[in-house]
DNA sequence: CGGCCTGTTGAAGAAGGTCAACCTACGTGG
DNA sequence: CCACGTAGGTTGACCTTCTTCAACAGGCCG
């Protein structure tokens, strides 16, 4: 329709095995799209989802709560990223999914998309790398969140979201973070207080710039090094691997 | 070949798409099988996975290493598991994949699982679900270890393991774990000490008891509804979707 | 103007980590 | 058969990290 690329083309073309012609393909299949505001529920722990989703805008959450009504964010998911790319096999949610800003979601029906598939391996495979993506992510979360000091985690996961966000914006290291120390902590495991201070101490030792949900990332390699950050998890160089001779 | 079905069998039909006959395609396939004793790295981080992999006998870890030489363990593998049911999509492991307990592992060439999921589409979703499950998993693992107290982490990972034993396993509330307190507490982001007090206080308080690499659940439903234990991130209610008129 | 959301800071306390010692079971070699 | 070594488990004492409670400041919006 547009002329500039969708976010899930952006997304996607990150896959070498991608043809634009399949990422095309299903952007046609798309029959609806569904903006909405900051903080909606989209899909709920529980509800039944018969349509295959993917974001078209803005930042969406994967929670939790617990018991005593406390929150645990799971990922955070970005423009371009798929919301249930496992809906061909599991439909009913084992969390919610709520925006985080102003959004759009694309809707594609699940018998499109499993026609889609089967018609078009690539497809498959693309839905699989973005699966596959999403794990690692997950993986390296539960290291952070096991493993990893209160400012070292923080200072991960920023690291993370540049180079995610990247994939899609075109942003340097200094970008907009449409999140509050809230998330932060309800992503890391942490109480907000102790956010808010390991924040500042990151801050006063130089290692990044924050203000009106603005984050700078000074020294983006050292600080990798230092807090043991590496792309490695997300696949970005995932090669072409000739599946088409098979 | 054998005449009691094999782990992965019993591990799949909890899928009520899975047809016998899709299981056994895969079982047919497999050109290798490879014992290994326990502590054996099968795949290192970075390494390239030219073979699809499951197991067949053993549990096994996913797992990171920090900087400091400490350990995150990521999830465990139980016999039937697929050990990189992404490999169509990506063949770079980004963690390592160890040996818990004597093993075994079987293998699929990447381009025999192509060709078989290309043939028939309900063995495709028999991965998707396989790997929609494992996402579950992991997210309930970040949930445990991001805002669950140490007590709490333990008797969830324990029911956890208990209900995911039972499908490949015919074992009650009593049953044999393989792994040390060490491993639990690498895996709940705790330390061994006390992963050892709190275990001793689950004991005291009779919640489990525990001894010689064996636990027993005490009161399952009760445990289960202290700890917000539930196991709808498994999928094990999956229903048959008729994707097959699709 | 007032309320609310977000961020910030201080002080006190709890959960969990670290260090260190010791104990038991078990396997191995003499 | 026993001596020894090692892996896993257990406990105590002390210390660090993070949480909780509380108060307050700035910005934004009705």
């Amino acid at each position: 329709m547009d002329d500039e690329p969708t976010a899930l083309e952006r997304r996607l073309k990150a896959y070498r095995t991608a043809s634009s012609q399949s990422i095309r393909e299903l952007h046609d299949r798309t029959y609806d799209r569904v903006e909405c505001s900051a903080g909606e529920v989209l899909v709920g722990r529980g509800q039944e989802m018969t349509d295959f989703n993917y974001s078209a805008e803005g930042w969406f959450m994967r929670c939790r709560y617990t018991q005593d009504g406390r929150r645990q964010i799971v990922n955070f998911l970005l423009p371009g990223d798929m919301l249930n790319p496992e809906v061909l096999a599991v439909t009913t949610a084992d969390h919610d999914i709520v925006s985080l800003t102003p959004a759009a979601v694309c809707r594609i029906r699940r018998t499109d998309l499993y026609e889609l598939v089967q018609q078009n391996a690539d497809l498959g495979l693309v839905l699989w790398w973005s699966s596959a993506q999403e794990e690692g992510i997950l993986r390296e979360h539960i290291v952070r969140v096991g493993r990893m000091a209160a400012a070292n985690r923080i200072a991960h996961l920023l690291l993370e979201l540049q180079r995610r966000l990247s994939l899609v914006e075109d942003i340097d290291d200094q970008f907009a973070l449409p999140i509050t120390q809230v998330h932060i902590a309800d992503s890391l495991g942490l109480s907000v207080v102790h956010v808010n201070r390991a924040m500042r101490h990151l801050v006063a030792e130089g290692a990044i710039e924050y203000s009106r949900s603005r984050v700078q990332i000074k020294n983006r390699k050292e600080l990798a090094g230092r807090v043991d950050f590496s792309a490695a998890h997300l696949h970005l160089d995932a090669l072409d691997l000739g599946n088409s001779s098979a």
